[in-house]
DNA sequence: AAATTTCATTAACCTAGGTTAATTTTCTCT
DNA sequence: AGAGAAAATTAACCTAGGTTAATGAAATTT
């Protein structure tokens, strides 16, 4: 279990055996049952989590109470809303799982203690997080770019993973259309 | 010039006079004109660029040739293909100035040497990333779950300042719809 | 200041994707 | 294994926003 954290921490930036054993002191392990929430809307997210195992979604709902899925969660991503994680504020996001999941989680001070005990960390931090943000970058260029059926294609090129392991509306929540819509795309596709 | 960056750089972190000084050896200021580019599609992003004066916006053109705004740039804040500048491969965006726009730039190489020279500008760069993370996350959200006359009424709420410096059409670029859409949208609102 | 280009607005019509609803297929739980 | 729930599909109809086109108002350029 630890050394997938270990081994996702130890990629961009190398670690001694101490480094390690500060890491194992900083953060704890968790399970989640499938359907089981990590976070729910109006709570403080207390913990960045790491996924060593299992699926996950990030959605909001709407005032319709209609949920839309802006990220999912795989084996050795990290998940939670990074602003309410920092700010301390309550989140507008749900975190769920989709199948049986396992965690390290770290909360905001250990987090700095990790800062300052492995200053090495901050880089590494800094670089899952820059590539966090270029993925983000170009969803919103393909939302603004190409049509929803481009958009599907994209998404199961590029993550065939999630499209095994989650079902089809949850796919159609996160690419913003209907389980409907998505149904008559796939048709489509697969008709050519 | 060379304080508006030094005081936007040492905002999440104090600097010495030596600090300083080594950030103004690593920096280089520009200045481009109305219209001119600051980076084409195509090229490589060789800079991080931070803006002193001006209003910029990066810009994807799709297969017919429409352009879509992906970002607004203006005083303070950074600009650039970041995942162009690290990866060291051609970009797909474009970057041109709305007014004239006065600059600091920086080459991977100096900010690899920075982050060496300076390892608290490491944090300062986690913190910029992560809050134009957490940005862009919020408008993939917005994207999924509001309609274009409410993401409208949030992006005059939210830049007030960029409204007023950037002409209509290019506003509902960045909202993701036509200038006719957008002019329906502003005549429904001014009836309310 | 005249000419030209760029921008904003309005209107008529069109289309991608939403909505509602019914049917079938696939899970999940006992 | 069988009942009930959840998910996927299809079809008829609807709507937000796109497209095309025309007109006038602002900016720029000469």
């Amino acid at each position: 279990m630890l050394h997938a954290l270990v081994g996702t921490l130890g990629k961009y930036v190398s670690l001694t055996q101490e480094e390690i054993d500060v890491i194992a002191s900083l953060f704890s392990f968790r399970t989640f049952r499938k359907r089981q929430y990590i976070l729910q809307e109006g709570e403080i997210n207390r913990h960045e989590t790491f996924i060593v195992k299992g699926v996950t979604r990030t959605y909001e709902v709407d005032e319709k109470g209609q949920e839309h899925i802006v990220q999912f969660g795989l084996e050795d991503w990290w998940i939670g809303d990074l602003y309410s994680f920092l700010t301390e504020t309550p989140t507008k996001y749900n975190i769920d799982c989709i199948e049986d999941t396992e965690v390290f989680q770290i909360t905001k001070t250990n987090l700095e203690a990790l800062y300052e005990k492995v200053p090495k960390m901050e880089r590494h931090f800094r670089i899952i997080i820059q590539n966090a943000f270029i993925a983000s970058t170009n969803r919103v260029a393909s939302s603004l770019v190409k049509s929803a059926a481009d958009r599907y294609l994209d998404f199961i090129a590029q993550y065939p993973q999630i499209e095994q392991r989650v079902p089809n509306h949850q796919i159609a929540s996160y690419l913003g259309i209907t389980p409907q819509s998505l149904s008559r795309i796939r048709s489509q596709v697969n008709k050519k």
